[in-house]
This record gives structure tokens, C-alpha cells and sequence, in this order.
DNA sequence: GTGAAAGCGCTAACAA
DNA sequence: TTGTTAGCGCTTTCAC
């Protein structure tokens, strides 16, 4: 022992005994139920601040059979898109008075049934899984129990699932509409690996939007690549060099590639905007706002799918029969890299 | 009701009623405690599993007056800094066992009680408190109660508290070091707003590193402005327009601040590594492996110190007495941006 | 208007 | 070797 003074916390025998009145009284007086003389409530509810009286979750959950909590997995250590969703999930939720268990899998499926069991054991009122992206993945094992499991930024192959995820394909057209809007009549799409799911549904959203527009979409103009500046910087090498028409306008996948172009597009001395206009993807503001100009960019809203998953896990655990994918709107925020156009304020 | 089929998990007495025997036969089955039949423990198990069994851990909790949770609570939504840590935090505890209550009190300082009141209600064994930045702040409020509380990447005055922060004097030192190593004898320091308490360590570190290798810290090379990359640029103009001696090192208390300043010095046609060396802060990957060259950078290793806390925490609830300020190393992260030197490894 | 007691699921001390 | 039971802290009937 060393001689630590453990301050058990107060229960509710002991403010019963101080208040000396019945612990049903006291029950009573603190969750303002049943009928008391105001003065009895008046008196055990200041024995029970005097004593720092703070009832016990855990006998509380025992006894009404819920716990008031949920889990998150996630298999993004906690990455840059998890990171948004779970602060919006975690203010949803806890504006309802739940709180939120962190669970780190890291792509680790051990780890991840470890955590189940342990989220289980806790008997969570719910599950939240996130990833690092929104690919498909095998469904979270839930032995048994029936605790609703959400799936945001994220989805699996049960048919019985509930899934919310951006909608990439509304998202690319809005950026290709955008760059149609302010003039642009040659644009391009670069963007990451082709493997992902995203990528194939923004190179349809943009294509999408070229079609709707009758602005051709000429073979070369899409480029697949990897998510970085340096595969940004090379596909301006493969865009501008050939003797043939270079773009007006550039949709990038995501705002690193957008970072790059904007950068070699300067070491050309092509001018953004005013000779090409650039619209990146994900509105990541540390690079958005560091780019010359200021890059216009699609943002995924990932704080409101957290909170749209909060509500929606809220309505799964009251019983609402919840399922299938929930694609949630993307927005566009306008900088400077795509030149006047109307004065394009965020939209929805 | 909406015709949801509630499973209620099986509860012990329920195997006990399977495997015909007694409660308490189960429960010793199940923790391999006291002394069963090999043949009953077998048969107790085999049921158990066949329901699905999973104790409960409120009861569990309930009964031996620990919860086997602990909260953190972070002024900062998840950003940059505060992710590694609950990261470390995370593996470090759930390794124990323990699960973790993730709490976003964002600069809301009734926020922030509302959730102390609600971890306490839970009955956490302990709370971590972290920060956006490790400068001092007012002490968590918890009433009563003796629940162990932890600053890590953040610090308060209580001279009882613990806490635990990055060693960023030690860091400049080690990065100023590097510079020195390499040749460079006119090292400039481009930093952040003065009132941070980090910039003044790190402003200490690399006089400190100057002094001891007799290398001059002419007044006008030490530069505090923003934490941005268009400071990095900006502080480039004072540093390098003059009529005086231009620097052949900076040491930059940021990777964004690098980042400017390489960016800045391509542009001006002066060569990184060759002309100047660069030393960057964080080590946040994404920058420091986009600039060209790849930055050197001084890594804080947010992660293990997210780990440390998780242990001190674990001690701390074991009873152990813990106060006090503790810096942990920083690494130095040696890429391309300061030219050869030595092969400098990674050294902690 | 207030008190007494059952019960939530589990462990541990004690009986049988 | 197995069964019984008190008790963890709380809510909620049901008596008084």
C-alpha cells in the first residue's frame, strides 16, 4: 500500500444516512419522481452536493439494461479522414449524454475481434466502424448480440448493413461543372490509383458532367495515378509536353495532386487562374489555403457524416430497421485557383 | 414497437440453467478459480460458448469498484498533435485491458466539465488530458473524487500534476546540432509566435547548440512570425535580400515554415541541400516527404509519449505517486534537405 | 409522503 | 466438488 487515501465516491446510502430518510427517498428526490415534501427533496438534494454525490453509470446501466455508450473501430490509425468523422460523432453523440469508446484496429482483424469482445463485454448500445477509405471491406464480426454497427466512411458486403459514405460522384461533378461555369472547355481529371472505388466514381462524376455539358472528355485528358504532388507534377509532363491541346481547366482527385500541379503549373509560368483553372478534392485546409492561389476544393463534409452517423445510430439503436448505403452530399468551397465565375459562395 | 428481436446476452445464470449446475459453479468454471471437476468445468464451458456468453462488465465493474476505462479529454478536435497521442494512448492501454472514452471539449471550458461530470458518472480509472499546444493551462476541475489525472502534450500549474511533454529545447539542440555537422557555421532560426512556450524552448535548444560549438547567433537570424508556410517565404525576403552575410543553415520550427522557405529558395534559384541546409519541426510526413528535397525534420514522438502516459497513467492508478513535468526525446529524422554529413540514422 | 425490498449480472466467502 | 447467498449502487414497485 502506499499509502494512497482512496476517496470512495459517495453512494446514495450515504447521502440516505446523512439526509436520514430512505434510500428510495433519496432516489426519488434526485430524479425529481414520485411525491415528496419539498422540503425533504430540498434537504437530500444538499446533503448529496455536500457529499459530491454522483450516481454510478455502471449500477445505473446494470439496472435499465443499457449503458449509454458506443464504440468506434477504426482501421485508420485515427488518420486524416477518421479524425473529422469521429469529432462529429463524438459531439452527436454526446450532446445525447453517450459516450464514445476509441478502438484503434489498424487494418489488424485480431486486434479488431479483441476489441469487439471488449466493446461487447462493455455492452455498448451500439458500434461505429470507420477506415481509412471508403472501399468495401468484410464485415464487422459481431458474434451473436444484437448491437446496431454503423459503418461511415466505410461499408462491407452485407446487403443488411447500414453504410454512409460522401457521394464522390456528386462531388466530381460539381467540380466539373464548376470549371465549366468560369469558362473552361478542355478538362482534364487527375487523380489517384484506379482501384479505389472513389476514383472510379469521381472519374464518372466528371464525365458525367462533361457529357451533361457537351464538353468533350478526349482519352488523354484522364489520368490514374497515385495520391501525391510528385504523381500531380508528372501528369502535367504527360498534359502539356505532347504537341497536342493542353487543358484550360484541371480536376484534381484529391487537393496533394491539385498541390502539385499548382506548383508545376508555376514553375511553367503558366498562371492559375488565369490560364488554367484548378478544383482539388477534399478541401484539406492546411494545403488548400497554402497553395498560390488558394485552391477551390470539394469538401466531403466528414464532420456532419460523424454526426449524421451519430443520429442515425441513435435511430438504429431506438429500433429503426436501418440499412443499405447512404451516399451524403459533398460541397464545393470556392479559393482562387478557378478564377471569377459567379461569386460561387459554399453550396450544398 | 417496431418488431425489433432483442437478444438479450445471456447472463450467467443462464449457462448455469444449461450445464444444470449452480451459479457459482459457472463463475469458477469461467475464471478458472476454485476447484471443479475437469469434466463440469468442460461441460460449463462448452454451454457458455454454445450461448454466446460474454460477461457482463458493468456487473463485473459494478462488483470490484473498478471500471477498466479511462477518459481523455482534448482541447484540441483530434487535430495533428493530439491523434498520435490518443493513438499511443490507445495501444498502450487497450494492451491493459483498458478501454478508452474519448472526450472533444474543444476550448469550451463548460464543455469540458460536462464531460469530467459524465467520465466521472462512469466511474473511469483515470483521465488523460491533452492539448492543441503543451502551454500551461488551468486545471482539469475534478470535484471530489480521486481519479488520477494526466497532461500529456499539455501542462497546468498544479505543481501536483503529471505531466508529460515533448522535449523541444532538447529537439532544436539536437536539430541545430545537425546543422553544425554538416559544416554549416550561419544557421538561422525561423519560428513560430513568440508567445508560445515551444517557440521559446526551441529558441533556447538552438542557441544552446550555437554557444557550445562557438558558432556566432547574429541578432537578426533568429525570425518569429506564424506557423505557416508563407511566413517561411516571407522571413526568406529578410533573410536573404539584405546586403549582409546570407545563412548556409536554418533550422525552422515547423515543417510548414520549411516547406516555405524551400519552396522560397528553389524559386530564387538557390539550391537545397547544396547552398543552404534545412531542418524542419514535427516530422509530419506528408510535408516532409513532399518538399524537394525530402526535409529533415525533428520528430516528437507523439506516439510513444501517448504510450508513456498510458503506462504512468496505469501506474498512477496502481497507487504510485507521480508529479511533476517530464520531457521526453525528440528524434531527428534525417532525409535530404541538409545534404551529406554523416549517415545520420535515426537516433533518439 | 416515506420506507422496504426485489432485481439488474456478477464474484467471493461460506455452507453443504 | 458444488451450491447458496450477500453485496456492488441504483431504480422501481408495492406497502405502510
Amino acid at each position: 500500500m502506499t499509502g494512497k487515501i482512496i476517496h470512495k465516491p459517495a453512494t446514495i446510502r450515504d447521502v440516505a444516512r446523512l439526509a436520514k430518510v430512505s434510500i428510495g427517498t433519496v432516489s426519488k428526490a434526485l430524479n425529481d419522481s414520485g411525491k415528496l415534501k419539498p422540503e425533504t427533496r430540498a434537504r437530500v438534494i444538499a446533503e448529496a452536493k455536500k457529499l459530491g454525490f454522483r450516481p454510478n453509470d455502471l449500477a445505473l446501466s446494470l439496472h435499465r439494461g443499457h449503458s449509454l455508450t458506443v464504440g468506434v473501430i477504426t482501421t485508420d490509425s485515427f488518420g486524416r479522414f477518421t479524425m473529422p468523422i469521429v469529432e462529429g460523432l463524438e459531439a452527436q453523440l454526446s450532446d445525447g449524454g453517450i459516450s464514445v469508446f476509441l478502438c484503434n484496429a489498424t487494418d489488424d482483424r485480431e486486434r479488431e475481434a479483441r476489441h469487439v469482445e471488449s466493446l461487447l463485454g462493455k455492452r455498448v448500445d451500439g458500434i461505429v466502424v470507420t477506415a481509412r477509405r471508403s472501399d468495401r471491406r468484410p464485415a464487422l464480426q459481431v458474434p451473436v448480440s444484437r448491437v446496431p454497427v454503423l459503418y461511415a466512411f466505410s461499408q462491407t458486403d452485407d446487403p443488411d448493413a447500414l453504410s454512409l459514405l460522401p457521394d464522390d460522384e456528386g462531388g466530381a461533378r460539381r467540380a466539373t461543372e464548376h470549371l465549366i461555369a468560369v469558362g473552361r472547355r478542355r478538362i482534364a481529371h487527375v487523380t489517384g490509383p484506379e482501384h479505389f472505388e472513389a476514383v472510379q466514381l469521381r472519374r464518372d462524376g466528371y464525365r458525367a458532367a462533361l457529357k451533361a455539358a457537351r464538353v468533350p472528355a478526349p482519352a488523354g485528358y484522364f489520368l490514374a495515378g497515385a495520391w501525391s504532388e510528385a504523381w500531380g507534377r508528372e501528369a502535367l509532363d504527360r498534359l502539356f509536353v505532347r504537341g497536342r491541346s493542353v487543358p484550360d481547366g484541371i480536376f484534381c482527385g484529391n487537393d496533394q495532386i491539385a498541390r502539385g500541379i499548382i506548383d508545376g503549373l508555376r514553375e511553367r509560368g503558366i498562371t492559375v487562374p488565369d490560364a488554367v483553372s484548378i478544383v482539388g478534392f477534399d478541401n484539406w485546409e492546411i494545403i488548400a489555403a497554402a497553395t498560390r492561389p488558394p485552391l477551390t476544393s470539394i469538401d466531403m463534409n466528414l464532420k456532419e457524416l460523424g454526426r449524421e452517423a451519430g443520429r442515425r445510430l441513435l435511430e438504429r439503436i431506438a429500433g429503426a430497421r436501418l440499412r443499405g448505403v447512404h451516399r451524403l452530399p459533398c460541397s464545393l468551397i470556392v479559393r482562387e485557383s478557378c478564377g471569377a465565375g459567379r461569386p460561387d459562395r459554399r453550396e450544398t
